[in-house]
DNA sequence: CGTGACTGCCC
DNA sequence: ATTCTGC
DNA sequence: GCAGAATGGGCAGTCACG
């Protein structure tokens, strides 16, 4: 198919919001297309160019995008930039761009899905000296050769994300419609979604079903080595939602640390993350400890992974592990500094038999005799919780533990392991949900990012910091994105537009560049769970740690502007470094279990 | 050879 | 991760 | 209630550049 063909069914897409028009047209372009597109376009529709646990990417974001786009028109980057920060969206900068180059532009091959799925994947296997220069001269021919409409959606698959209202549930939708059509729709639509979260492979599916229909996916089973969707929790408000969704449940303490998926076979073990990546390497160890601990043959197990400290085995902060995931280099030694442990919860799959459709207790009993608990491999911390009191106390023991709060899942015949899916089945609750246990700060607003997408032409976020009153300064804290609606987003630039300064104001320190700079003056109120060493942020800067500040995890707005509070009033400096040693001393004066 | 911008992926 | 919104 | 799209802090790796 020409990718101009391609980009018309994308424009007709992104003119609806409706989910069901949205998907007709989508099942509409899945015919049309050939049987080897099908697939390329699956993954492009979802800005990528193979299934996540592949593990090669594109290597491609805005600031590349933006660079290529200045090498294909001939404009400055500053320029393209602009247009960007105006637009709020890759794409239409990227149409904007091409439409002006486009009465220069002589000779072009017109562009087809086929050659700008090949290009991409030129992209991302190239690496070394030179490659980006390369990656940005393959880039900025496809924009040489596109169409304005074309450039759009190159940009946005390049940037990650189409923004078209699709995502893998929608093409479940459009595939089951299509090509499922002799079958009872809701039947087609549950029987694709259950071979796609066993196999985790988008285009595999779609490409199967176009070929032969529902006999194309049947032999698709759960296969060792395969990494499944993993279930999600929704989260619940209150300690009293957790009963009245569930009435008796199986709590679990729910541990700050990485998710992972092991993977036993006879041969060997795989370890994979909630998306889905490849893990093995990086944690030999778990490996090692796995296998001791493990008493069957072969199975699939899903676990946390939290890091501890190696002389008194108290669990350490989630950003520890975080210097094990990912790493290629010196792994034997952070495999010695930051020792793991991990809290296995769940088995999809033991010895011959799957547990995918069974209940929680019998997951959890299938559990619990194929390992037996070792220094580092252990059952998560479980209870059968019938009444309030009972919670109460194991929600204070979770967090005594060091855990974040607990989950609750259900231990009825309904409660079966639902892969990719974030239903009432499991539920979390966190410490940072308990009001009295929230953390909520005054922070002044300094500057603010320009918004993307839905958000173009307003915020898309806050740059907020303390006071500190010794210095007289404004010192950074966090970002603030998330918890404003859409009347908020909307008034906002007027809200700042008095307080709009051309640089950043002398008594303000940071080391972010908003796209613009206020004089310090309004106060929001802000939640977040936790405080943590930044090597960003400027608030209390060299106290707690050298070269870091601190920040806020997980920030967002509550809704309240403190209207009431002069900046000089805002939460300070120092109230967030005695925040930072209580927070520190909570883990150091925590009794563990056992 | 060190640094900083950028990217992807954890939460 | 959290949060908001259209369906 | 689901699905999707906005957004957060912070880690390691990669590459360009001085």
């Amino acid at each position: 198919m020409n990718f101009a063909v391609f980009s018309e069914y994308l424009e007709r897409i992104e003119g609806t919001t409706k989910r069901l028009e949205i998907t007709a047209m989508l099942g509409e372009m899945f015919n049309a297309l050939a049987p080897d597109e099908i697939d390329k376009v699956c993954y492009l529709l979802l800005g990528k160019i193979y299934p996540d646990f592949v593990g090669i990417e594109l290597g491609i974001a805005d600031a590349l995008i933006q660079r290529a786009l200045s090498i294909a028109s001939g404009l400055k980057i500053e320029i393209v930039s602009e247009v960007l920060k105006n637009e709020g969206d890759i794409g239409t900068c990227a149409e904007n761009v091409i439409r002006q180059k486009k009465q220069t532009a002589l000779f072009s091959e017109p562009l087809t899905i086929e050659r700008v799925y090949g290009n991409l994947c030129k992209i991302a296997e190239s690496t070394g000296s030179g490659s980006q220069d390369y990656k940005l001269k393959l880039i900025a021919e496809m924009f040489h050769d596109a169409q304005p409409l074309e450039a759009r959606y190159i940009a946005r698959i390049l940037a990650g994300s189409l923004r078209l209202g699709i995502a893998e549930s929608t093409i479940l939708d459009a595939l089951a419609i299509v090509f499922l059509k002799d079958m009872e729709k809701n039947v087609a639509r549950e029987l694709l979604e259950d071979k796609y979260n066993l196999c985790s492979d988008i285009g595999l599916i779609a490409k199967s079903v176009k070929a032969q229909g529902m006999k194309g996916i049947e032999n698709i089973g759960l296969k060792i080595g395969v990494p499944i969707r993993a279930m999600l929790a929704s989260r619940a408000a209150s300690m009293e939602e957790l009963f009245d969704r569930m009435g008796k449940f199986a709590g679990e303490y729910k541990y700050d640390g990485l998710r992972i998926q092991a993977h036993i076979s006879n041969s060997d073990i795989k370890l994979y993350s909630r998306r889905l990546e490849n893990l093995t390497e990086q944690f030999p160890d778990v490996i090692r400890n796995l296998r001791s601990a493990f008493r069957g043959r072969e199975g699939i197990f899903e676990g946390e992974c939290v890091p501890i400290d190696p002389d008194t085995d108290e669990m350490l902060p989630f950003q520890e592990v975080s210097k094990r995931r990912g790493r290629k280099y010196g792994i034997e030694e952070t495999m010695k500094q930051i020792p793991v442990c991990l809290f296995l919860f769940d088995c999809l799959y033991l010895d011959g038999r799957e547990y995918l459709k069974n209940s929680y207790l019998e997951r959890r009993k299938a559990l619990e005799t194929a390992f037996v608990e070792t220094e580092h491999v252990k059952f998560s911390h479980m209870k059968i919780i019938e009444d309030m009191a009972e919670c109460e106390q194991f929600f204070n023991e979770a967090i005594s533990a060091g855990c974040e709060g607990i989950m609750a899942k259900n231990t009825g015949p309904e409660g079966v392991y639902k892969p990719g899916k974030r239903g009432f089945l499991w539920l979390k609750y966190k410490r940072e949900y308990k009001s009295e246990l929230a953390d909520t700060l005054d922070l002044v607003v300094l500057g603010a990012f320009a918004g993307k997408g839905r958000r173009a032409g307003t915020y898309g976020a806050l740059l907020t910091g303390v006071y500190n009153p010794e210095k007289d300064t404004y010192e950074t804290i966090c970002k603030l994105g998330t918890g404003f609606d859409d009347a908020t987003l909307s008034q906002m630039p007027q809200k700042f537009a008095t307080l709009t300064v051309k640089s950043r104001p002398k008594n303000v320190i940071s080391k972010m560049e908003p796209d613009f700079w206020f004089v310090p003056m309004v106060v929001v109120e802000v939640q977040g769970a936790e405080l943590t060493i930044s090597p960003v942020h400027t608030c209390g800067y060299g106290i707690m740690k050298e070269g870091a500040g601190i920040a806020v995890r997980f920030p967002r707005f509550t809704g309240r502007w403190r209207d009431d509070k002069a900046p000089t009033d805002a939460t300070t400096t120092g109230e967030i470094i005695e925040m930072y040693k209580k927070q520190l001393k909570r883990i150091e004066e925590r009794d563990l279990p056992e």
